[in-house]
DNA sequence: ACTTTTAATTTGTATATGCAAATGAAGGGG
DNA sequence: CCCCTTCATTTGCATATACAAATTAAAAGT
């Protein structure tokens, strides 16, 4: 192995950036009702398990901007997906009906993303990554 | 822990979306010269061991699609930092003196960058995560 | 040698995403 | 009660990235 391949190997932000181009593909393919980026139904499911969440904590859960999260929320409001409630400084977010349908589909093709890739990398292996991620994830905003 | 977080901590799109976004963070603050973000740097590295290779092989080895290598090369070579040589179809890259001066930045930069995600997650869990998502991401690209 | 096919690159267009500046709303000090 | 600060959200702008269609050049079949 040579020194290039070597350090392409040990880069943590080349594998990490290689890797969500390659599953975002997969997910891609999988979740293709709605015309709507896999991201968005992450969203929707953290609004489903915390109805009136803000979009502070939203941004923290997602790890996004807040710019990004304005976006979102204004496609899924655009969609009916969803609901904006101003309270104060804050805005808080909801499910509609239509969110929890589509909730309840985005449910069903996680479960066929997931058998996808455990059939590709191994069942054990992808949920160790996995969680090696949320973990390393969670360490790199406390510091950043 | 109740549903919402096992989904997500077990679902490979998201933690690693996400962690890539934080990692992303990392690196462009740490590779803060020449106003490039970081792939365009590991564009210049595999240049750098591969003189005159053709745009599809980078395309393969950076895991990125033909159209976003036309405009990283129209870049690069606007600020000089490569030359394009088109021979029949394709079209073959090679460094310029200043692209070999900036790869030399680079290493070491790199090098920085290594030292500030090793020490927030370890030496060893950095080197692990890399190396299996290295390996996950060929397994995809073979299967997709 | 001419036409058809194939393969690499480019261009047009769309989108997720971020940062920095602007807005707007609460709350505190005088 | 007004000003100033603080903080959540939005808007303006930039960019990495992809897909699909267009281009271009080699190669293959006749």
């Amino acid at each position: 192995m040579n020194e290039e391949e070597q350090v392409l190997i040990h880069c943590l932000y080349f594998t990490a950036s290689r890797f969500a181009r390659n599953i975002t593909k997969l997910a891609e393919r999988t979740f293709d009702f709605g015309n709507l980026a896999p991201s968005y139904f992450y969203m929707i499911m953290i609004v489903k398990f915390h109805p009136g969440i803000t979009q502070k904590e939203l941004c923290h859960k997602l790890s996004i901007a807040p710019s990004t999260s304005t976006r979102f929320i204004d496609k899924l409001e655009g969609l009916k997906l969803v609901t904006r409630k101003t309270s104060g400084k804050q805005t808080c977010i909801s499910l509609t009906e239509d969110g929890e349908k589509v909730y309840v589909q985005f449910r069903s093709s996680l479960k066929e993303l997931f058998a996808g890739y455990s059939e590709i990398l191994g069942h054990e292996f992808s949920l160790d990554l996995s969680k090696m991620l949320h973990e390393a994830s969670n360490k790199l905003e406390k510091e950043l």
